[in-house]
DNA sequence: TCACATCACTTGACATTCTAAACTGGTGGA
DNA sequence: TCCACCAGTTTAGAATGTCAAGTGATGTGA
């Protein structure tokens, strides 16, 4: 019934992976090095933890970042997430927004320039 | 109230706009050539009109898309759907999403060779 | 000339996805 | 002891996306 999704298309298969609600901004934040829970869900700036949770599972399913739970020696249990090398990968789509978006996307919310 | 989300930075703006659904996929179509309506979603595979009409209201609010309505004499009205400059200029994130993609998404559903 | 297909959508009911907010159970500091 | 932070979980409701059908016009073939 499906009206032929090109699901054999791996760009197509890849723009379902990363139009997820903030998986580009969860990739984003660890290319700037890895981080605990909160200290993602800050940087990555609004996403709840709930959904924050959730992503990052599919995420390492599909092998884009690794989860590392750090045990000293007493009991703490402190959750590091970081990029896989597939993950890693991503800076090259990251970049090319950035540049895109510098270009065709820097009218709006602005500071009125500061030097008046 | 909301916990400071970088509203101001560009790549952040971009990144919302992108990932709303089918988004990337439009544009993916597009720079393939203008389309129609029926014709785009066909392209597009697997979105719906409703939310087809929608997202390409907003891509041409935010001017990276253009409608254009070709009425040959008689009264015909085929709308017909290209990218503006800045749309196109999405190329680039496409093409990072497909040489990432071809890396490293190559495993899953794969059709089993249809020769054997 | 009538039936049927296509075009570009709209509409309304429904399903999925995301969200806030509260809560769990543990650590660590004043 | 009280409070803050850690990493989450839970639940209910809001937002978002989808399906399926319908609209009104044109075109196509029998």
């Amino acid at each position: 019934m499906h009206p032929a999704p090109p699901a054999f298309c791996p760009v197509y298969r890849a723009i379902g992976v990363l139009q997820e609600k903030w998986v580009l901004h969860i990739v984003r934040a660890l290319l700037d090095g890895e981080k605990g829970f909160n200290e993602l869900a800050r940087a990555v700036g609004g996403c709840n933890s709930a959904t924050l949770t959730q992503r990052l599972e599919h995420l390492e399913a599909l092998a884009l970042i690794a989860k590392r739970t750090e045990d000293s020696q007493g009991k703490l249990a402190r959750s590091v997430y970081s990029l896989t090398p597939a993950g890693r990968e991503l800076q090259g789509v990251i970049d090319a927004i950035g540049n895109w978006a510098r270009e065709h996307l820097d009218e709006a919310p602005h500071a009125p320039a500061p030097l008046a």
